[in-house]
Order: C-alpha cells, then sequence, then structure tokens
DNA sequence: CTGAGTTCACGTCACACGAG
DNA sequence: CTCGTGTGACGTGAACTCAG
C-alpha cells in the first residue's frame, strides 16, 4: 500500500512534468502540425516510459510544491490538450508515407493464425478474468454473456442480443444493460491489450529508425571530414 | 533478509474520431 | 446523431533490483 502510494506520488509527478513541459511547448500556439503534435506525443512517451532520475525526482518534488500553493490544476485542460494529439498509429503511418524503412502498423490481428478477423477479439478466455468488482473465471463465476455465448466467431453482442421486445421489466433492463456494459468492458480490455501491442511496436521501429539513422549520421560526418582532409590547402 | 524503488502488464474510464 | 473503436491517463498488483 505504501509502496503503491509512493509509486503515484512519483509516476504522478513525473507526469505532471511531463505534461507541464507540453504545455510549456504548446504555449500559445496550440499545434496544428502533425509534426509539432509529434513531439509533444514523443515527449509524453518517452516521459511516461523513462526512468525519473535523482534530480528528475527533486525537481518534481519542487514542482509539487509549487503546486499544491496552486491547488489542484485543470486536469481537464490537460487531458483537452494531450487528448488532441495524433495517435501513435496515425504518425508511424505517416513516417513510414516518408521513410520506405519504416513499417506501417496495419489491423493484422496476428493474421499468420488464420483465424476470421471477428474472432480475435471474440477468443473466448480462458484465464481469469479480472474486474473491479473481483474475479471470475472462464469456469467459475462467469458473467452471464460468457456462460450463453456459443464458441462462434459471432460477436457476443450480436449473440447475446435479447429480442427488444422481451426487455420490459425495470430488472430485465437493468440486466441487458449490465451485461451491455460487461461486454463493452470485456471489448475495451482486448482492445487496451492491443493497443498494447501495437505501441510497443510502434516504439521499437522508433527505436529502430534512431539506430538508422545515427549510423547514417555517423556516415555523413566521417564523409564529410573526409571531403575537408581533401579540399584542405595543403600548406605548412 | 527486508524495505524502498522500479518496471511491467493489466483493467478501467474518459474522450476523440470515424463510420453509418 | 449515435455507436463502436482506439488510445491516453490513471490506479493497481506482481515481479524484480538493490542498498543497508
Amino acid at each position: 500500500m505504501n509502496k503503491c502510494g509512493r509509486k503515484k506520488y512519483i509516476k504522478t509527478n513525473l507526469r505532471q512534468m511531463t505534461m507541464e513541459t507540453i504545455e510549456s511547448q504548446q504555449d500559445g500556439s496550440v499545434s496544428d502540425s502533425v509534426a509539432e503534435s509529434e513531439s509533444a506525443h514523443m515527449q509524453t512517451q518517452t516521459g511516461q516510459n523513462s526512468v525519473p532520475t535523482l534530480a528528475q525526482v527533486a525537481t518534481i518534488a519542487e514542482k509539487d510544491e509549487s503546486a499544491e500553493s496552486e491547488g489542484v490544476i485543470d486536469s481537464h485542460k490537460r487531458r483537452e490538450i494531450l487528448s488532441r494529439r495524433p495517435s501513435y498509429r496515425k504518425i508511424l503511418n505517416e513516417l513510414s508515407s516518408d521513410v520506405p524503412g519504416v513499417p506501417k502498423i496495419e489491423e493484422e490481428k496476428s493474421e499468420e493464425e488464420g483465424t476470421p478477423p471477428n474472432i480475435a477479439t471474440m477468443a473466448v478466455p480462458t484465464s481469469i478474468y479480472q474486474t473491479s468488482t473481483g474475479q471470475y473465471t472462464a469456469t467459475g463465476d462467469m458473467p452471464t454473456y460468457q456462460i450463453r455465448a456459443p464458441t462462434t466467431a459471432l460477436p457476443q453482442g450480436v449473440v447475446m442480443a435479447a429480442s427488444p421486445g422481451s426487455l420490459h421489466s425495470p430488472q430485465q433492463l437493468a440486466e441487458e444493460a449490465t451485461r451491455k456494459r460487461e461486454l463493452r468492458l470485456m471489448k475495451n480490455r482486448e482492445a487496451a491489450k492491443e493497443c498494447r501491442r501495437r505501441k510497443k511496436e510502434y516504439v521499437k521501429c522508433l527505436e529502430s529508425r534512431v539506430a538508422v539513422l545515427e549510423v547514417q549520421n555517423k556516415k555523413l560526418i566521417e564523409e564529410l571530414e573526409t571531403l575537408k582532409d581533401i579540399c584542405s590547402p595543403k600548406t605548412d
């Protein structure tokens, strides 16, 4: 518990710092160009994933003090700023159109398994699911939509759609609402997993691109030095 | 060994955005 | 306009590392 508290403290402050950086970058001119957005986006990414150094943490602590004196900063405003950035997939796909070496992130859905596309999100989970209300396994206290859903490729929403005419009593309506919510949560769960996978892929792509560009840069510098040597007058 | 710090993966919520 | 999807943000737990 304390662990988490501390961790949250650091994480939250780091995030805040990152956001402040973004805000200061975009200050006055909310970026409408892709390039600007990209840089801001990248900062967030690295900010989120990198480890704060001691100095950073110290800075964070200082910032936190001032932040406390200011009170709670409008998180909605930050959200707005952050959410206007293009998704990393868009960025990468734009990059890939410019740079041939950069692969696109497509909705391949691991086609090597040869599974129909609509099965991907529907793969009936055999592992334990965790919800905010507790845990339930595939064999245990499963949500109704999983129990009833046959293992077909049909989306569960379709499978479980109750005939509209049969939903009259408040209880049935409540059940339907719960079922819809569970379904949405399950889909979102899967979507989040897929999203993280793509994000990792995206980061790897960027890292490899950096490596390539560094090599390229090094070569160009060497070439420049060589040319300088050739062109420079050999007096002395 | 233990506590603190870090990293990673996950589930959920909120929201933007595109399709119909 | 509504709905479904993608993704950033957030909170959490587990696993790992490391200094004392």
